[in-house]
DNA sequence: CCTGTGATCAGCT
DNA sequence: GCTGATCACAGGC
């Protein structure tokens, strides 16, 4: 079983945290799975929901790493970030989709019958598939409903430019599983 | 395959 | 008042 990634695990910066939460298992209350796109953000960065400082949405970016940044999305989804590198910086890591491995009925049922190559593909999927609620918002992820185990092996990750974003949309943030079917749109 | 639109809200101008 | 770190569904080619 692969080691649990505790907050001292999560002190560098959003590419390359990023970079190396592919292939990590995610659950929440045991349902999840393996992590296969993730972006980066970061203070310096305008497309970051921080860029701007401190506000009372993305207070639990400037917080801790190794906890949880849960935000509302278009006033509907509630997406779900990694807090990074260190206190009061700004940086983050967004779970952009997961390729299911344990509780599929239950992520099923929370997303309507669907394929299970939808289930988890894309940030607000992801969301409403694992349960994310603002009540996890700056929540450890070394905790309770948390459990996040770190990559093993040398997998292929494949980078591009983040999805959905007008500033720095050039910037190549955006990571994914070689191969996978599971991602939210192909590299 | 593609483009358009509604849902719904925090933050910014 | 407008813009998003989105998604589902409708309609056209």
């Amino acid at each position: 079983m692969p080691r649990r990634l505790r907050p001292a695990d999560f002190e560098g910066d959003a590419p390359e945290m990023a970079r190396a939460l592919i292939g990590a298992v995610l659950l929440v209350d045991g349902v999840g799975g393996r992590i296969v796109e993730t972006e980066a953000y970061d203070r310096e960065d305008p497309a970051s929901h921080s860029h701007s400082g401190p506000t009372q949405r993305n207070q639990a970016m400037f917080g801790p790493p190794g906890r949880a940044y849960v935000y509302r999305s278009y006033g509907i989804h509630w997406c779900l970030n990694f807090v990074c590198r260190e206190e009061g910086h700004g940086a983050g890591v967004l779970i952009r989709a997961i390729e299911p491995l344990q509780g599929i009925e239950v992520m099923r049922e929370r997303r309507g019958l669907q394929d299970v190559r939808l289930l988890c593909a894309g940030p607000g999927r992801v969301g409403q598939a694992l349960g994310i609620v603002h009540a996890f918002n700056g929540h450890r992820l070394d905790r309770k409903p948390f459990e996040v185990h770190a990559s093993e092996g040398n997998l292929d990750v494949v980078v591009g430019p983040r999805i959905g974003i007008s500033k720095a949309a050039d910037v190549p943030w955006r990571f994914g599983l070689a191969g996978s079917r599971f991602l939210s749109r192909r590299f």
